[in-house]
DNA sequence: ATTGCAATTGTGCAAGTGTATAGTTACTGA
DNA sequence: TCAGTAACTATACACTTGCACAATTGCAAT
């Protein structure tokens, strides 16, 4: 009459926690919101159900989590594409925007987990605090860049200039990665650059689609 | 015996569905996609949850329409804004871009009636193909406007460029609803206005009043 | 070896979901 | 006035969800 209990392994807090958060974060990249269920994600952790309860107060907790995590990620990725502070300031600031319009930042599925998150945000202030805060960092890194451009040293028309520069790319990346059979590869990476060339005040680049 | 059975008036077909689309866009403006089940949008209508699926063949059904209802109502807004044909194709241009950055189209109710979408738009083909078609609608206005600038008179250019602002005011649209506060009354829309100039390649506007 | 304890499981429950369907009623037209 | 019918209601069903809780078990310390 016991024989069929299931086996399992004893982890640590800190590793099943992590374990728990990724699954959820596939399971909402994957399915959205409604496939991210107790059942559904203790079931890719390799757990069971009751388990989550163990390590996080409810469920919106264990998202919460999940929200910071990513966001942070994001956060991360950009900063790295950046390049070394030794190259020009045009050639990082463009970077960074190219980095932002192609994969593994322009994504599908990172578009979809973004809005697997949308509706929490609007009800959850703590959730909201985390993307204010992961706007701010990524908008400030922009700025620091466009400042850094030769004749923009008004800080104030830097600000300006970041905050249209992140809502091209935001708006460009959310339908690129929506959308992505309705813009040809590249496509989006090429008009991005272009835009931000002519809002920050570059000269148009002579390539391919200059014309 | 029969006392207890709810009085109610027979209504044309147009009304009752236009009625429970306008509740089903309430409560998901309200309390997201979690508020707005069958039997909340029934009783926001007025009648009982049965007569959903006498006028919608599912919930998704209903949704479906209610997005589309709500997307081409913002296009129309913001195109209504451009003022008559007889205007300067600059001012029109302007004009279109600066009323989809300002109340009632941008507007955080608005943005996270879309947020409630979200979710759906992924995994919902049918959802996907309404999400697809209002873009482009949007999009096509746009690129109509820019075409007929002066000096700009090829298509495929048109058509970047048209991709280049319509990213450009999704992001400051959806930004500007989601951190109202994060912005001064008006700035996302003089934002816009110069980054458009800029893009589209017109003389920035010499102060901080537009001419 | 044995004990202690926290990690983990299994079961069950109350609430809520979308949907099916049979019954009832308001209105129409002859 | 009186069927006929489509609009509308009411009830029930099968299913899923998040959560509580007692029972169990792996593991470390003794």
């Amino acid at each position: 009459m016991t024989g069929d209990r299931r086996k399992f392994r004893r982890e640590g807090e800190e590793r099943r926690r992590e374990a728990l958060i990724a699954a959820a974060l596939e399971l909402l990249a994957e399915g959205g919101v409604a496939a991210a269920t107790v059942r559904a994600i203790a079931e890719r952790a390799g757990v069971t159900p009751g388990l989550i309860r163990h390590y996080f107060q409810s469920k919106d907790d264990l998202l919460h989590d999940a929200y910071a995590t990513v966001m942070n990620r994001m956060t991360q990725e950009s900063y790295a594409a950046a390049g070394p502070d030794d190259d020009s300031a045009q050639d990082r600031l463009l970077a960074f925007v190219a980095a932002s319009l192609r994969p593994p930042v322009m994504d599908a599925e990172r578009v979809g987990l973004w809005a697997g998150f949308m509706h929490h945000l609007r009800r959850d202030p703590a959730m909201r605090a985390v993307h204010e805060a992961t706007y701010l960092a990524y908008r400030d890194k922009l700025q620091a860049l466009i400042a850094a451009l030769p004749g923009v040293a008004d800080g104030e028309r830097a600000r300006s200039l970041a905050i249209a520069c992140n809502g091209l790319i935001d708006g460009l990346w959310l339908e690129g990665g929506m959308l992505p059979e309705a813009f040809a590869p590249g496509e989006l990476e090429a008009i991005g650059i272009h835009a931000v060339r002519a809002i920050v005040g570059l000269s148009p680049s002579p390539g391919r689609s200059a014309t």
